[in-house]
DNA sequence: AAGGCGATTCGACAATGTCGAATCTAACAC
DNA sequence: GTGTTAGATTCGACATTGTCGAATCGCCTT
């Protein structure tokens, strides 16, 4: 690992956590000195990774950002197959849907599309949640025993006073969603909020992504309607994608009870 | 500079363009050696910078950079001030409505409005268009001498048969951009579309944005009506921001004719 | 005008990044 | 099934670079 990438990457996760930060203010969290923080800056300055503010003693994340992020997205092969069923799906059942994959114990939204009501809705691209309080996230922990493994092994945070926190109860929980190719989540993330998600299986069999209803929590639990239809856009992606099988087998599921 | 980093970048800038690519491929690109790229790439992977294709020997852009470039948007005060005024735009233009900033002699959008006509219509945010083939980037050149003179020190390349690519003639409509305070492009960037574009001033004064909105170049010229609407969010959403004029008085505008 | 704080610059030197050689892995041809 | 090829990956010697302390600069406050 080189410590001068891995230094960098850093100082931009932490103008990803806080916005703006000064370079004395990033040292001080990187337990760095300023003339250290500053040539790392200055060199991801150059190349529009980060930018420095007009008032020249604060540094945000630079534009460079957004073209990278642009063409990850146009590199997804299931994101560009998963939008038209994406769109169907939620013209069927008047619910937003998502589609996400892992990042670092979250899953992270790759697609979204809005509820088809007409209302205002924020772009939900790009923002990520707690794996283990959203449906799409444990349905992606369900299927990767190592990802589990480590997500399990640190304390799980309740964002709500739904969310799940016992690790026995997640894998009972994990157990269940390998049975029925489905994950549930009622308000464990976000108050009012509810969803439930399928695996998308790639064309090794694997599980690499996560597609998703949300729906009010008043609207709890999710109509056999919508169920039928989010279990057949999972299955029109997979086979898209060259899934041999959805859902995937439970004997090729691994265990997540690998201690 | 820091060499490491800047090579780093360079990958990520490999990865952009070429979306996926081998190490040995990336070395022949930048001239190193495979042993080199791939302790840089294993780096960034570790921070999900990058990412390893199932298949195992070829590399793409990762998810964090979806998440580092959603937070960067957030940060866009200018962004964040411009899109109600943009949906006003739209609404009221019918057209298709664009916010883009510089980079690196393009013009990135932070931020689009779909044409109001309900048609299916890609996301815009994201892309980018050389600067001198785009009425956003005429604009911002217009108001940047050292941008400006960067930009034309370099051969403008024709994306069309329409586009300008001599920099005398390029001064001359800086020149009118100033003076009018709006930017226009008929069929440089795409074969039948056009836009028109104005300056968003920050509180210092400075051309920090520029709004356009997007016709097809079969309604070219833009009606007065059009025009009007466009200067009116220009200049409502740089009072939002504090300008204290709009548009910038030509005096304070740099001149780009700085050989 | 002086003081304080943070950004920035500079250059000595220690630590790390580089990269050649070797090994591993997977795909392909026979 | 075996051998070959090409690319990924690992390892460690060593030269180059990244680090960082000290000094300076710039801006804001008093």
């Amino acid at each position: 690992m080189i410590q001068s990438i891995d230094r960098a990457a850093k100082i931009l996760g932490l103008l990803q956590g806080s916005r703006r930060m000064g370079i004395t203010e990033m040292a001080a969290a990187l337990d760095l000195p300023p003339s250290t923080v500053h040539g790392i800056v200055k060199s991801l300055q150059s190349h529009g990774l980060v930018a420095q503010q007009p008032s020249g003693n604060r540094y945000v994340l630079g534009p460079a950002l957004l073209k990278l992020s642009s063409v990850y997205l146009d590199t997804l092969d299931v994101r560009a197959r998963s939008m038209r069923w994406m769109h169907e799906l939620s013209s069927r059942t008047g619910l937003a849907s998502r589609l996400g994959v892992e990042l670092f114990g979250e899953v992270i939204v790759i697609h979204h599309n809005r509820r088809p009501d007409g209302s205002e809705q924020m772009p939900e691209t790009g923002v990520t949640i707690p794996s283990h309080a959203s449906a799409m996230g444990k349905v992606l922990l369900a299927y990767d025993a190592a990802h589990a493994a480590d997500v399990l092994s640190r304390p799980l945070i309740a964002l709500t006073a739904e969310t799940t926190t016992e690790p026995d109860r997640m894998r009972e929980e994990f157990e269940r969603i390998r049975q029925e190719a489905l994950g549930f989540e009622n308000e464990e993330a976000v108050i009012g909020e509810a969803s439930v998600a399928a695996p998308i299986c790639s064309d090794e069999g694997e599980v690499i992504a996560a597609i998703a209803v949300v729906l009010p929590a008043t609207e709890w639990p999710p109509s056999d309607m919508v169920i039928s239809d989010l279990r057949e856009a999972a299955r029109n992606v997979s086979r898209e994608l060259g899934a041999p099988t959805w859902p995937r087998p439970i004997a090729a599921a691994d265990p997540t009870d690998i201690q």
